[in-house]
DNA sequence: AGCACGCCGACT
DNA sequence: GTCGGCGTGCTC
């Protein structure tokens, strides 16, 4: 456990096993030189060379006593760490998601080391501030890179390798770091931007009895600045800071009467820096207490925890699952340990961790992808050391070297963005949880309104603790859902555009209401497809199989697997006609139509296009939030753990294409999330509507949503899992052969598979192509294993499909073809 | 994964 | 006759 190497007290030579941030099947063995003895230990980082000219920071996993047969062993370069980056618990994580999600060791140190601890020869040298060197001491190598430095300020190892035309150039850059010439520093890719928010004061000379008079005197004619002036005044007594929002609020006026204001110079703005983390509009108050129903709960949590490592919260939307959650932490706290509190990345919004933050204060670590790499190291080095007691935090966040967990908490567990695509490894960050604290001897909390097919079995059939949390909290009521059956509306003529005439006039009369309206369709852009009308030709990306969505925002067609752009067509490219039409909406269109059907309505929209940028996201939904607008179009970011206080009606545009998606999970994915959208309406005291446009209005899927039936959904969907293998009673594991040429793809992947099929026999399907066949001009091929729970070792399967691999590998003819994996796909 | 070493076509 | 194509194999 200790971080201290067992081997220093002699003057043996030592050597260390390192894991190099590569994609790359084994750890490497380097000698150890005698001076640096006593400082390596396990869990540190070294410096080391690999290869011709690549310098890494690597991590010790093993020291050993007994020098390489086979070859001579480079010596380490440098110990960075004082103490050990990763310790043991950390490594042996990383070991099993190597070995369970089939992927290697240094792909696992990818995903889990922030960049700034992952230094290599894209580092980057910067000159020292100290201008008293004398530089006529140094050697012309040495003397040619403070040069190179002076030009362009900052070089990479990379750069400086170029330029001396040289391979070995640490030794140089180490001198240079120890005698203060140079400095050696982590890119920093994306710098912190604290929170502004404009706030506003009078100009100086208004300032007084006299200045506030005779301004209201000269605004005489203008009554609305007047109003302006006066809320101001008013506001003033009680706040110190206030946002144009404020004024505009309590005076009804509009932004443009307080920007001619400024224009004159009565108010100044005034930019001010406001905590992300510093919550001012928080619902749960510090000292909040348990109704009943939610005190059963916890004691049953606490019960459960007795007898069981791992305990299911299943808890409609607002039931008080978060103030279930804190209590558990505090608790956790209390007995001196660690707690980690998982959400998706999405859900993850200054209204979660604001609510958090008035809990633990400055106990509370944040951790997710939108900080950049200082502030991820920054939390990992505090979390190192004990200062954080609780992170909340996105997937990777179970990469934390936490030294005393005690609960780790999965909120929204049913969400498949816990499980990484890409890059590999593909881990699922809950499955990663519950490892990691059984590695730790932990408690884990699964908690979700809808949860997981796979979670819900483990409950019920006593694996996991199951505690059920019916009641929504205070006074808010489920909505009423209602289904429109879009083909019967459009032949009543009673479509307009997406729209039928119940969700318009829904929506009309909630805007009358000054309520707000959320309207959800899962497809970003303008309209995904665009088709020749005379010989039904399609634009399709020349990269891969997938027809080309055309944005309007740009006014160019986008692959969404690619990112190739290129401009809209006029005449069909296959017949010469002029018939081009656009085919389908995304969500750029529904906002587009709503502003010609609903011309007086503000209208906002939520997608992966308009968040673009570090606070993109935020922007949107404060703004949303401080009804700047009233309806918000958007993606399925819009159902993700958003709160919003005067949303009345839910309007889904399209369920079909969640249905009707040719997936295992397609009718659990679009039962929960029809669910999560469902419940942001009418969250605090109104009763919510939701309307669901489809084809198919009988749909059992709807009817189980509508009657807010998930046990009759489990139930559904768990007799179809059994009689279809798939999981929790088989496990699924995938492998995409892919290749630049589609029939290579095609027999390389026939090969495998009939490999695989000699020793697995038919739990080996296919090959065959996937929905999206081409991608980034790869073919892609699929083999999926089905694999029986019991009866069954999964580590010889995995080890079988490693010698299948391995076997296919060494057949000259399959060159050029790459072979993912992945295991538990989602 | 990089990246260098290595054996066959179109250029100064 | 050289520059350069990316095929193959190694990196402690």
């Amino acid at each position: 456990m200790s971080g201290t190497s067992l081997f220093y007290h002699d003057r043996e030579t030592l050597f260390v096993d390192v894991i190099l941030p590569l994609y790359i099947a084994k750890t490497y063995t380097y000698r150890v030189p005698l001076e640096l003895n006593a400082t390596v230990a396990i869990g540190k980082r070294v410096i080391v060379q690999f290869g011709r000219n690549k310098i890494y920071a690597a991590i010790i996993h093993k020291i050993s006593n007994e020098a390489p047969l086979r070859y001579e062993a480079k010596y380490i370069l440098q110990v960075i760490d004082e103490d050990p980056v990763v310790d043991t618990n950390q490594l042996a994580l990383w070991e099993w998601i190597s070995s369970y999600y089939m992927c290697y060791l240094g792909e696992v140190m990818q995903a889990a080391l922030p960049a700034a601890l992952k230094m290599a020869s894209e580092t980057k040298i910067t000159a020292s501030a100290q201008v008293d060197l004398d530089r006529s001491l140094l050697s012309d190598k040495g003397y040619m890179v403070m040069e190179a430095l002076d030009v362009a300020g900052e070089l990479t190892i990379n750069d400086i390798v170029k330029l001396l035309g040289q391979s070995t150039v640490f030794p140089l850059l180490k001198k240079l770091f120890d005698q203060g010439y140079i400095l050696i520093s982590e890119e920093i890719k994306d710098k912190y931007v604290p929170k502004r928010k404009a706030y506003l004061r009078f100009s100086p000379e208004f300032d007084d009895a006299d200045g506030i008079r005779s301004l209201l005197d000269s605004l005489n004619r203008a009554p609305k600045q007047q109003d302006a002036v006066l809320g101001f005044m008013q506001l003033r007594k009680t706040m110190t800071d206030i946002a144009r929002q404020d004024i505009m609020e309590v005076s009804g006026v509009s932004s443009a009467i307080i920007a001619s204001l400024i224009e004159k110079g009565v108010f100044v703005v005034e930019e001010k820096i406001v905590s992300r983390l510093g919550g001012e509009e928080v619902e749960i108050r510090a000292d909040f207490v348990f109704n009943t129903v939610q005190q059963q709960a916890f004691d049953q949590v606490k019960a459960f925890f007795e007898t069981k490592d791992v305990v299911l919260l299943h808890g409609v939307t607002a039931s008080g699952k978060t103030q279930l959650y804190i209590r558990l932490i505090e608790q956790t706290i209390k007995e001196g340990k660690n707690a980690l509190y998982l959400l998706p990345e999405i859900a993850l919004t200054a209204q979660i961790t604001d609510r958090l933050k008035l809990h633990f204060g400055d106990k509370l670590g944040v951790y997710h992808s939108k900080f950049n790499d200082n502030e991820r190291a920054e939390v990992w080095h505090k979390v190192m050391k004990g200062e954080y007691k609780v992170v909340v935090g996105a997937r990777s966040a179970v990469f934390l070297p936490f030294q005393y967990l005690g609960l780790v908490v999965v909120d929204e567990e049913h969400e498949n963005s816990y499980k990484q695509y890409e890059p590999s490894p593909r881990y699922h960050a809950r499955d990663t949880a519950i490892y990691l604290a059984h590695l730790q001897g932990a408690k884990v909390l699964l908690g979700s309104a809808t949860p997981s097919i796979e979670s819900y079995y483990n409950a019920r059939a006593g694996k996991y603790g199951l505690v059920e949390l019916k009641e929504r909290f205070g006074e808010s009521q489920l909505p009423d859902i209602q289904i429109v059956n879009v083909a019967e509306q459009g032949r009543k003529e009673q479509m307009f555009a997406y729209f039928s005439g119940v969700l318009l006039q829904e929506i009309t009369d909630a805007l009358e209401r000054k309520e707000q309206v959320i309207l959800f369709q899962n497809r970003r852009g303008h309209t995904p497809f665009v088709q020749c009308n005379t010989c039904g030709w399609v634009v399709k990306c020349v990269n891969c199989d997938v027809s080309l969505t055309y944005h309007k925002s740009t006014n160019h067609l986008h692959c969404h697997y690619c990112g190739h752009t290129e401009p809209p067509v006029q005449v069909c490219p296959a017949c010469g006609m002029p018939h081009i039409e656009s085919k389908g909406f995304g969500t750029e269109r529904v906002e587009e139509e709503l502003e010609l059907l609903l011309p007086q309505a503000r209208i906002g929209r939520l997608d992966l296009d308009s968040t673009k940028g570090k606070y993109g996201f935020e922007e949107i939904i404060t703004a949303f939030d401080e009804h700047e607008f009233d309806i918000l179009v958007g993606t399925q970011m819009v159902a993700k753990g958003l709160d919003f206080g005067r949303v009345s009606l839910i309007g889904i545009i399209n369920a079909d294409a969640m249905i009707n998606f040719p997936d295992f999970r397609a009718y659990e994915r679009a039962f929960s999330l029809f669910s999560q959208v469902a419940g942001r309406a009418g969250r605090r005291e109104n009763k919510g509507k939701v309307i669901i446009q489809t084809h198919t209005p009988q749909h059992r899927v709807l009817e189980q949503v509508i009657q807010h039936d998930y046990e009759g959904m489990f139930m559904t969907e768990i007799t179809e899992r059994k009689n279809y293998l798939y999981p929790p009673f088989y496990r699924v594991i995938k492998l995409d052969v892919r290749h630049t040429d589609r029939q290579q793809a095609s027999d390389a992947a026939t090969r495998l598979a009939n490999l695989l099929r000699e020793q697995l026999g038919n739990r080996v399907l296919g090959p065959e192509p996937p929905l999206i066949s081409r991608v980034r001009n790869h073919f892609i091929q699929t083999i999926t294993l089905k694999i029986e729970r019991n009866n069954v070792s999964i580590s010889r399967v995995k080890e079988l499909i490693h010698q299948a691999i391995t076997q296919f590998d060494m057949e000259k003819q399959h060159r050029g073809v790459r072979i993912a994996i992945d295991v538990d796909p989602y």
